[in-house]
DNA sequence: AAATATATTGAGAATCAATATCAATATATG
DNA sequence: CATATATTGATATTGATTCTCAATATATTT
């Protein structure tokens, strides 16, 4: 079994929560899928499968996993919350092209280490942070260039 | 006359758009506002002041503002918008108090030089960008510490 | 295993920010 | 002054997300 469902079955129990078919089935559903994606997303993608689950289910579902500590959120500022993975995924932050909106992956120690300070400087205890680099990726300069 | 004024009557002349009443007052109403709004806030406040301007007026007038470089955007993740003065206030990221709200505006010169190189790296021609820093403030650690 | 308590689900309604529609009004320009 | 264009505001609409609540499923206790 995959160690990810085994984790979430240990946060159920641990939270005395049940371990359900719909709980199951939608954190399968996002393992299968390596990109971002949104509840909406797995919702359609379930639906196409086999009995419908219910919308709400999977909004909930999710809380669960970010909760677990298997998803994490990611906000594109389009309104939409989607999610990735974490477990295995160690902590990043995205380039995010505002041409194609194609996203990649990128972690900087110098800037890491930075953001502590700058938190500490403030006396703030920092736990987590988000950051979007926005621009346009190669390709989408070179279409525009013609 | 304030210069974000004049600034925007420039801009709203330079793009053959109209400078009207209601574009004034939501400038101004903006202007007055130290902390960060969102379009909600200030249609409200403006309410309380004379004749009502429609809040669809407020929503169009902010993005005005945006495009005129007078007012960036800001998103705590919260699903509201809010808007923040860019004129005279040079860029700046936030730290962001996880218990209280409370937002800090905060700088660091290596961080920004970081991220021009992360995203040549990717060969990605940056435009802008957004940074949270999410944690905890000493009043708030003290509280829960009590 | 039956009975009881508790958790979960799903359909649909509700919410909330933001946007679109469109007729009435205001403003600019020839 | 007449015509074209822009703006406004009331209202409806959208879209994502959350809430409600009765029906169902799962655990726990006798």
């Amino acid at each position: 079994m995959k160690r990810e469902k085994e984790i979430f079955e240990k946060f159920l129990s641990d939270q005395h929560l049940r371990d359900t078919r719909q709980r199951e089935m939608i954190l399968e559903a996002f393992l299968q899928r390596e990109e971002h994606v949104s509840a909406e997303d797995l919702y359609g993608l379930l639906k196409k499968k086999g009995p419908a689950i219910g919308q709400a289910t999977v909004y909930r579902v999710m809380k669960l996993l970010v909760e677990a500590g298997l998803v994490r959120e990611v906000d594109f500022g389009d309104g939409v919350r989607r999610y990735e993975h974490c477990y295995n995924h160690p902590h990043h932050d995205h380039l995010v092209c505002r041409g194609c909106g194609k996203t990649v992956e990128v972690v900087d120690p110098v800037i890491e280490e930075m953001q502590k300070k700058v938190a500490e400087s403030h006396d703030f205890e920092l736990t987590d942070h988000e950051m979007y680099l926005y621009g346009f990726c190669a390709d989408c300069r070179n279409k525009s260039a013609k």
